[in-house]
DNA sequence: AAAGATTTGTCCGTATGTATG
DNA sequence: ACATACATACGGACAAATCTT
């Protein structure tokens, strides 16, 4: 394969940052897994067209995640990890997708507001465009300590004004949503987008700057069809695929 | 709102890149559509931390991109691009889908040929996985000239002997496959992964060499629930947004 | 129609960080 | 360790276009 992106000089990225993500990518699309080494630092310089020093700063910051171990007179050591399918169906819940994949699931509240509805919120959740208010719900979620995506959750706030309060004692929106006299919901659509991560995501979901993020637009609603939850969420890419179940009916 | 991140000085992500996200972010989630404008230089200055020539800066490469345009005197207006929407469900088409979307739709062959059928590709279209010889389609989809997809249709070769032939007659998988007793089929699967474009897809797919691709892996069966296609897609994630659909399911 | 406020466009210069040899 | 080149970031001043009063 060998085939390494060039470096570009402005695009707002240094060589060394640029050089770590592919070298990442490289590790991650399983290009060193017979050897399960990186090239040396002098082969990857001369691949990439640049100064062995910046290789070196390039491996030095991938080291300095864990991702690599080096070892002076043997090389440069590779640690892997695998995707998580996350499968999205009629009745898409969190926990229970990815349940039998990860020993260990965290969603953390990264913080709760009510704030008046946007056009595209209140579209959603079918709501007055003018005048609504609804609570917004940030959370975090992790696999086994690994951060997989960073979601945005709408609710209607006149529906459910104690939200928050519920989500912060279950750590769920399904138990949350129990509370609330909700029985069951159901995903009704979810729109991918693929795009390039934003340097806030990146820190976030700790990827590389150059990372991929899948974007995801959806709605959940009750048996009665009233929409009752609107969310965004950013997936690492590199973390997960997404699986769409149409074999039922 | 107005929720934004301090600049992270050390990230060996420049300051202007960094702000350009943040906006492009802010964009995306709406926050700008009542104004459809960006706040004025000064004020994007202040609240990021940092000096205007330095906004200026990230303004210009969103403009670049052609996401922003800056009229002198009036402000930075934002010119939103949108995306195709390309529906994925139980009876997924490429025509039906996007038909309302685009003027003109080309679906071009790009090669076609008989290959021993990989591990993958006979575990998904139910073969032996030894001695199995598939058809394989290369395919590149087009909407009103502008590429869509690529995408990699594996067929059984000996279900469907004159799978190019017929294909090349009408440009169009589901009559080609009409016109060989399959009278319907439904997608049983499909999973999204998303990555940077490899250099080989960016030329193909005219696009940039950073370009992030969603790729598709799906298995369509007839409604006896024998698999007949199995195929790996890869789209331009700048052009299109995947709809899945769970409402009927 | 004129004046003033707002906002982007352009120029100067200086300092710092990054990559190379 | 040092010299060089380049991109990045900051600060200030003014011009040009646009909108409001």
């Amino acid at each position: 394969m060998n085939e390494h992106f060039p470096i570009d000089r402005r695009s707002g990225i240094s060589a060394w940052k640029q050089i770590a993500d592919q070298i990442s990518r490289s590790i991650r699309s399983g290009e060193y897994d017979e050897t399960g080494m990186v090239p040396p630092e002098t082969v990857l310089a001369e691949r990439f067209g640049v100064n062995r020093h910046t290789v070196r700063n390039a491996i030095a910051a991938l080291a300095e995640d864990g991702m690599l171990r080096r070892v002076q007179g043997r090389g440069t050591l590779i640690e892997k990890r695998e995707r998580l399918v996350y499968p999205v169906g009629r009745r898409t819940r969190f926990s229970d997708g990815l349940g039998s994949q990860a020993h260990d699931l965290e969603m953390r509240l990264l913080s709760t507001r009510s704030v008046p509805a946007s056009e595209q919120v209140a579209a959603a959740l079918g709501i007055p465009a003018t005048q609504s208010i609804v609570l917004k719900l940030d959370t975090l979620s992790l696999a086994d300590g690994e951060p997989i995506s960073l979601s945005t959750h709408y609710f209607d706030q006149r529906r459910f004004p104690d939200m928050a309060s519920h989500f912060e004692r279950h750590h769920s929106i399904t138990r949350a949503l129990v509370e609330q006299g909700v029985e069951d919901y159901f995903r009704v659509s979810t729109e991918v987008t693929g795009r390039l991560a934003t340097s806030e995501e990146s820190v976030r979901l700790r990827l590389a700057s150059t990372a991929v993020v899948l974007e995801t637009l959806a709605v959940n609603a009750e048996s009665s069809g009233q929409a009752i939850q609107f969310s965004r969420t950013i997936f690492a890419a590199e973390r997960i695929t997404l699986r769409l179940d149409t074999q039922g009916l």
